[in-house]
DNA sequence: GTTGAGCGTT
């Protein structure tokens, strides 16, 4: 089991290794990403940071928002699911 | 060579 954190407000420049060594030292990252444009190849300025225990992301969402990475402050919020189903809790109620 | 709230491609 994992939790996952959804990261925006990211500098263009931030990268996933960027994200997962800046979220690193609040527990242990399984899985880090930074959404990059699949056409452009540049960054969409939002990723995603998986931990392996809700602690370690309660920590990190703690301590990372409104922190600032790459010379730009960066939003930091529990990520909705991609697998339809689930969906709520973090950012706010939105259906899809 | 740009943009700035958000929730991702395999």
């Amino acid at each position: 089991m994992s939790k996952r954190l959804f990261c925006g407000g990211l500098a263009w420049a931030t990268t996933t290794e960027d994200l997962q060594e800046a979220f690193a030292p609040f527990g242990e990252v399984t899985d880090a990403k930074v959404v990059t444009d699949r056409e452009t190849g540049r960054s969409r300025g939002f990723g995603f940071v998986t931990f392996t225990t809700e602690e370690a992301a309660s920590t990190a969402r703690e301590s990372m928002d409104g922190a600032t990475l790459g010379g730009r402050t960066i939003r930091v919020d529990l990520a909705r699911e991609r697998q339809g189903g689930g969906g709520g809790g973090g950012g706010g109620g939105y259906r899809r």
